[in-house]
DNA sequence: TACTTTGGACTGACCGGTCAGTCCAAAGAA
DNA sequence: TTCTTTGGACTGACCGGTCAGTCCAAAGTA
C-alpha cells in the first residue's frame, strides 16, 4: 500500500504476522474456504485487527501476492547478477536461478502453493494484480534468454517466452512435487536433474564435466 | 463407472452435462467459490438434479477428476506406444508425449487448470482420489523413461521420478501460458520450442537434424 | 381400447449453518 | 493525545443439502 510511509513499527510487525498467517492457510485450503477468522485466530490477533490493517480479504491477499513476488524476482535478478560478476555463461545464469527458485520455493512452499494455484484461473477478483505481479518474475528469465541469444550462446531457434515458461513449468512442478512427495530428498538432488535437462545431457550422448 | 449397466441413457446424459458445466466453472473459479447452483443452471437442470446423480458437491468433483484424469493417460500411454510401432527412439516417444500432452490441454483448458490448483493443496477432502489419479499420469512418463534409461538411450544419471516431474510441468506450464497469454500461437509453435528443450539444443551448439 | 399403476428422473422451496464485514466501548502503547 | 488493538455481538447474504411432490413413459389390467 502507498501509506508505508506512515505504517508504525507495531503496525507492519501486526500485517506481518498476518501474512504469515494467511498464506499457509490460503496455501491449504484456497482462498474462499479460509475464513477471516481463521487468520486472524493463527495471527494471534482479534478479527476487528485485520480490518484495522487492510480493507478487506480480498485486499489481504492480493497484498500477499505482491509482496512474495516482489522477494522471489530479487532473489532471481540476485542469482543471475552473481554469475555475472564471476563472468559466467548464460547457461550458468540460468542454473543460477534455477538453483535460486528452488531455495525460494524451499523456503516458502506455501506461497509457491498459492501462486501456482491462482495464476491461470480466470475471473477472479485479483486478475489485475496477478498479471502485474507474473509479469514481474518471467520478465526476468526471459531477459537472461535474450541476452543469450545476443550473445550468440544460445540457439537462435528458441521462442524466449515460451522457453522462459517451460523452464519456469519446470522448476516449480520439480519442485512442489518434490515438497509435497518426497521432501527426504535434498535441494542439490532436484537441482542436479534440472541442471541435466536445461544443459541437454538428458539424451545420454552426456559430455562430461 | 460401475453402474453403467443401470443407468440410463437420459441420466448419464445429464451427468455429462454436470460435468461439463462443472469443470468450467471450477476452473474459473475454484471449487469452493462455485456453487451447486450454478452448475445447475449452467447444466440447465435444477438443483435437485445434481443432488439426484451426485451424492454430494465433492464427490461430483472427483468423479470429475478421475474421468479427466483416464482420458489424459489414455492418451499418453497411446503416443507413446504409436513412436514404439514405428521403431522410433525413447527420446521419439517423449516427443511424443509432449504432444499429446499439448493436444488433451488445447483441448480441455479447463480440466486442466483446476487440476493444476488442486494438485499440490494439501488438506483437500478430495487427497486420496487426487494422489491416485496423479501416479496414473505420471507413471507414464516414468515409464519411458526407465525403458529409455535401460535400452541405454538415455543418461544414467537421470532421476526418473525428478525428470518426468520436470518434463510434465515443462509441458504444463508452457501450455498454460500459451492458452491464457498468447492464445493466438499453433500447437506446432509450442510443441518446438519444447522439443528444443527435451533435446538439448536451447544450448545453441544444436546439431542440426 | 380405456384405465390404472409403477418407478425413475427431475423440481424448487425451504432449512440450518456459515461467514465477510460492521460496530463499538474500553484498554494499551508511544 | 493519538494510534493501535481488543473482543465479541450482530447483520444479512449466501450456500450445501433435503424432501415432498410433479411428470411421464412404459407396463399391466380388464
Amino acid at each position: 500500500m502507498t501509506s508505508a510511509r506512515t505504517t508504525s513499527r507495531s503496525r507492519s510487525a501486526t500485517r506481518e504476522k498476518l501474512f504469515q498467517a494467511a498464506v499457509t492457510l490460503i496455501a491449504e485450503q484456497g482462498f474462499s474456504s479460509t475464513t477471516v477468522e481463521e487468520i486472524a485466530e493463527r495471527a494471534g490477533v482479534a478479527k476487528g485487527t485485520v480490518y484495522y490493517n487492510f480493507a478487506s480479504k480480498t485486499e489481504l491477499f492480493e497484498e500477499l501476492l505482491r509482496h512474495g513476488v516482489e522477494l522471489l524476482s530479487a532473489d532471481l535478478r540476485h542469482a543471475a547478477e552473481g554469475t555475472a560478476e564471476r563472468d559466467g555463461t548464460k547457461v550458468d545464469a540460468l542454473d543460477a536461478m534455477i538453483r535460486a527458485g528452488l531455495m525460494f520455493i524451499d523456503r516458502y512452499p506455501a506461497f509457491t502453493q498459492l501462486y501456482v494455484a491462482e495464476l491461470w484461473r480466470t475471473n477472479r477478483a485479483w486478475n489485475d494484480t496477478l498479471l502485474v505481479v507474473r509479469q514481474e518474475a518471467v520478465a526476468v528469465v526471459e531477459g537472461v534468454l535474450r541476452e543469450g541469444v545476443a550473445a550468440g550462446e544460445l540457439s537462435e531457434e528458441i521462442d524466449i517466452q515460451l522457453t522462459a515458461a517451460a523452464l519456469v513449468g519446470m522448476v516449480l512442478v520439480a519442485a512442489l512435487d518434490w515438497k509435497a512427495f518426497q521432501p527426504e530428498r535434498s535441494l542439490e538432488d532436484v537441482h542436479g536433474a534440472l541442471s541435466l535437462l536445461l544443459q541437454g545431457r538428458v539424451g545420454g550422448r552426456g559430455r562430461p564435466r
